[in-house]
DNA sequence: GCCGTTTTCGGCCCGACTGTTTTCAGTCG
């Protein structure tokens, strides 16, 4: 079992026992568990072995003792005996935002309603505004948390489809006589949320590959077995496919599978204009003769172009730009120098300290790490008394550090509903890094919201506006504003965005991203850890980055920490707008 | 279920908001 199977199980044991009654702090700490086992890195097997579960938070003697029971036999015996007294249907109408558990036990208690097709049988049919609390407003809302439910099912989060992927990828390499497995389609596009697994692999003898494939033991069930394509469905519900094809035609099937399909069909009609004919097996002219396809190198020369990196690959203009020689070249994530937000045990449900975190910061090549806790407005978050104490003691702690990495006080302040800060400016002004964030009210109209952030922005003490559109994948979209007015008021305020690499989030999108390299406002790529094992998420935002076409010299964590204080403190609501980042990052030390 | 400078029992965030009510229940952050 992997982590995220571990987590989800945790997770549907906090919902069963929120809808059969149980102790509701049990179901907290299930719930908390699940979370944080989410977004682990580690796999939970390696620390089981070391015997260090109980090390990590929220895990407990007994939590430990169901995470072992679950890797060592595959199963956790409570939560399936639970399981069986509610029906899956009924599990899944609690994914409905505005949907909670009192809600629907009545729905199930007293309508004998199963799922989310028979809630909304009953929201149409008057059945459930009957209900004692329930009326005809909240049937009407359930109905487009339905339709809004219905819009983002059947995709997979990257972070839950990754790990998934290159376990199998390492088991199809340990097969005899394979050449390369690769991973395919939107995953390797490196998209947030995917629909399935595409592996490819090179060989001359396909039969063993398939046999290892659809017998491995992620495998719950096989759907299609053939020669050179498979289709399983792995244990957590995930589709993967699989294709086989000789080396010679490698390059040229791994360009296919990846996609995406609107590139796809813009590379194969520069093709055809080219007299040329493009399909999965190789590039070939009119007399069917083999020009190439070993490689994507071999395919993109073919019809004149440079190869253009898979995140690109959306047709939304690549092709244009890989034409004219203009395709960006894409920040890594070994371009970035330093990460600007952070949480420690100082506030907040964080639970690293600071020396920890520094401690992976350092081991992770890091050169800085600013430390931003909540702002009094957050359950446990710091008032200016306490944020003052905690700036000064991560003051005289860098100075002990001599830039291993250079330590940073800083503050993740909530912008309040009126727009503004959640801090008194004089005491945001003196702190190093000011990630400027909404956390409340999320409900406001376009217009409200769109002032609420730009008068935050406003304020003149805010260096990162953070995960600006709130979203969280899978969970709740985002809030509607006005990105390109927000950009606008970040430009003349010499603010810069954050890509928040938390994989639930990756907020910026990849998107708005791209409108925000149009608008010329520089963005910062940040963990917004809550824990050490967070800090090396850094990569997840990354790839939003990349396929918002970012280049490194557009994002300002890029740079040392002598430019990066040089950009914030020149020129502040002046000149911005006309010289947006002039510099290029280098490699000098600050 | 977890957790511990109130430490092995007893507490675990709590207020805003919405829709339902006429003083409250449920959900969310």
């Amino acid at each position: 079992m992997e982590n995220a199977d571990v987590a989800r199980v945790f997770a549907e044991m906090a919902d069963l026992l929120e809808l059969t009654g149980g102790n509701p702090f049990k179901v907290r700490a299930y719930r908390q568990a699940a979370q944080f086992i989410e977004m682990l890195p580690e796999p939970l097997s390696e620390l089981w072995r070391q015997g260090r579960l109980t090390e990590l938070p929220s895990v407990g003697a007994r939590l430990a003792d169901h995470i072992q029971e679950m890797l060592v036999t595959g199963h956790y015996a409570e939560h399936d005996q639970l399981a069986e007294r509610v029906p899956p249907g009924v599990l899944e109408m609690l994914r409905l935002e505005g949907v909670g558990p009192k809600t629907v036990a009545l729905a199930w208690k007293e309508l004998g309603i199963q799922d989310v097709a028979g809630l909304e049988a009953a929201c149409h049919d008057g059945r459930l505004a009957a209900l004692p609390h329930l009326g005809r407003r909240r049937a009407e809302g359930i109905l487009h948390a339905i339709q809004r439910y219905e819009a983002r099912r059947g995709r997979t989060p990257l972070h839950h489809a990754l790990p998934q992927a290159e376990a199998l990828v390492e088991r199809l390499r340990r097969v005899p006589k394979v050449a390369r497995v690769e991973v395919a389609g939107s995953l390797r596009r490196r998209r947030d949320t995917v629909g399935d697994i595409d592996l490819l692999v090179a060989t001359l003898e396909p039969g063993p590959v398939s046999r290892a494939f659809t017998g491995a033991p992620e495998v719950g069930q096989v759907l299609a077995s053939g020669p050179t394509k498979c289709t399983v469905r792995l244990h957590g519900g995930l589709q993967a496919d699989l294709r086989v094809v000789a080396p010679v035609s490698f390059g040229a099937a791994l360009h296919y599978f990846t996609g995406g399909k609107a590139h796809n069909i813009a590379l194969r009609t520069r093709a055809v204009h080219r007299g040329l004919k493009l399909n999965e097996y190789g590039v070939f002219d009119r007399k069917g003769r083999r020009l190439g396809g070993a490689t994507e190198e071999e395919v993109f020369r073919a019809v004149g172009l440079p190869w253009i990196p898979p995140e690109l690959r959306e047709g939304e203009g690549e092709l244009e730009a890989a034409e004219a020689g203009t395709l960006p070249d894409l920040v890594t994530v070994e371009d970035l120098l330093g990460d600007l937000h952070v949480h420690s045990d100082a506030s907040t449900d964080a639970r690293s300290d600071v020396d920890a975190l520094v401690h992976e910061a350092r081991r992770l090549g890091r050169r800085y790490l600013a430390i931003t806790d909540h702002s009094r407005s957050r359950p446990r978050g710091l008032a200016a008394g306490p944020l003052a104490l905690h700036a000064a003691e991560l003051r005289r702690k860098d100075k002990t550090l001599r830039g291993r990495p250079h330590l940073l006080a800083g503050v993740e302040v909530d912008i309040l509903p009126d727009g503004t800060l959640d801090l008194p400016l004089e005491l945001l002004a003196a702190l190093d890094c000011v990630v400027a964030s909404v956390h409340s009210a999320f409900h406001q109209g376009r217009e409200e919201m769109t002032e609420r952030i730009c008068r935050a922005l406003r304020s003149g003490v805010v260096h990162v506006l953070g995960h600006p559109s709130g979203r969280l994948l899978g969970t709740r979209d985002a809030y509607d504003f006005d990105l390109e007015r927000v950009l606008e008021a970040a430009r003349e305020h010499g603010v810069a965005l954050e890509v928040n690499a938390m994989p639930d989030r990756l907020d910026l999108t990849d998107r708005a991203c791209r409108v925000a390299k149009a608008a010329g406002v520089p963005v910062v790529i940040s963990s917004d850890s809550h824990h050490v094992s967070h800090l090396s998420n850094l990569r997840y935002g990354v790839w939003t980055a990349r396929r918002g076409w970012l280049e490194a010299s557009e994002v300002l964590n890029t740079r040392t920490l002598q430019q990066l204080r040089h950009a914030w403190l020149h020129p502040r609501g002046v000149g911005r707008a006309a010289a947006p980042i002039s510099y290029p990052p280098t490699d000098a030390h600050p």
